[in-house]
DNA sequence: CCCCAGGGCCATA
DNA sequence: TATGGCCATGGG
């Protein structure tokens, strides 16, 4: 599926990728726009602004979008043409361009419960979190507590020992790497409002990431989604939430669910009409006739919340 | 003051 | 194998 790069247009410093079907800058853009403070992006009228790196260069692009394409703008840094390149490829996986969601309406629709979501949610896609490192940091800092201050911790810890560029006067800041985490001590991080178990999760994260144990393009290697699972569950710190969450917003995976999750839970008691948590298999059922789309399921029903 | 947040580890039986 | 306590803190 991803192995097809999306049609790009590459002038100067402008990208242009063309529109896929059954897609909604809007609905993506409400997405990042929930009123939580992310430090990694900036949401401005009509455009997203985030820094990258690409092997030691940074760059702070843009993206917005027009009757047929999303536009990403190069604003800092000079990038020759392949870099360009990897810029259209970042943002393809970024808002999920590559995937074609027509079968994933046919099943929403074929279940009356949840046929609205095809015109209500229309074009919403996975936005991920490409970097693996990060998306397993930030599953660590979000687990248990509310999202907005794992909104604040997260901040503090980039802002403490990530690095940004500059641009009209603001800092857009870079996760952390790997190698800086790792060196830290259990008490640094306690200081950013980290719990102990937390901390040890995170610096033992850093640790295999510097140390090569752990890698994206190891687990893309991998055959299936059953493989990569039982990689992450070995980490400390990882549970099913963490794997499945990691999975289907860094490496896309379709076939994912993230069990234990509040919010899923809440969205299936209230479709269910129960009074309690649903079980695991009450779960599994309400997943099975999604074979291959449980991940954009899982999305919908987040979205649904609110 | 209570409960619970986009969980997971660890001690106990 | 199963169950319950614990963690950090803010918001409802």
């Amino acid at each position: 599926m991803n192995e097809v790069v999306r049609k790009i247009n590459i002038d100067n410093r402008t990208i242009r990728l063309t529109k896929p079907d059954n897609y909604s800058f809007a609905e993506c853009n409400k997405f990042l726009d929930r009123g939580y403070d992310d430090c990694l992006y900036t949401l401005e009228e009509n455009r997203v602004l985030k820094p990258l790196k690409f092997h030691g260069k940074k760059t702070l692009i843009s993206v917005s979008d027009d009757a047929d394409n999303l536009v990403v703008e190069v604003l800092l840094g000079d990038l020759r043409r392949d870099e360009l390149k990897k810029v259209g490829r970042f943002v393809s996986l970024w808002f999920d361009l590559e995937r074609n969601l027509k079968p994933f309406y046919q099943l929403l629709n074929q279940d009356e419960r949840l046929s609205y979501m095809v015109e209500r949610y229309h074009g919403l896609r996975l936005m991920g979190i490409p970097d693996l490192f990060e998306a397993m940091c930030w599953c660590v800092i979000g687990q248990q507590i509310n999202l907005s201050f794992a909104h604040s911790v997260k901040r503090q810890l980039v802002e403490k020992y990530g690095s940004y560029l500059k641009y009209e006067g603001q800092r857009h800041y870079l996760f952390p790497k790997p190698e800086i985490l790792a060196g830290l001590s259990v008490e640094a991080l306690r200081e950013l409002q980290f719990s102990r178990r937390k901390a040890e999760y995170t610096i033992g994260i850093a640790r295999q990431f510097a140390e090569g144990m752990l890698s994206k393009s190891a687990l893309v290697e991998m055959e299936n989604t059953e493989q990569m699972l039982s990689t992450l569950l070995d980490v400390r710190g990882v549970g099913p939430w963490t794997a499945n969450y990691v999975l289907m917003k860094s490496l896309q995976r379709p076939d994912c669910i993230t069990y234990g999750d509040t919010g899923l839970q809440s969205s299936l008691s209230a479709l269910l009409g129960l009074d309690r948590k649903p079980t695991s298999e009450e779960v599994e059922s309400f997943f099975d006739p999604f074979s291959g789309w449980e991940s954009y399921l899982n999305i919908y029903l987040w979205r649904s919340l609110h």
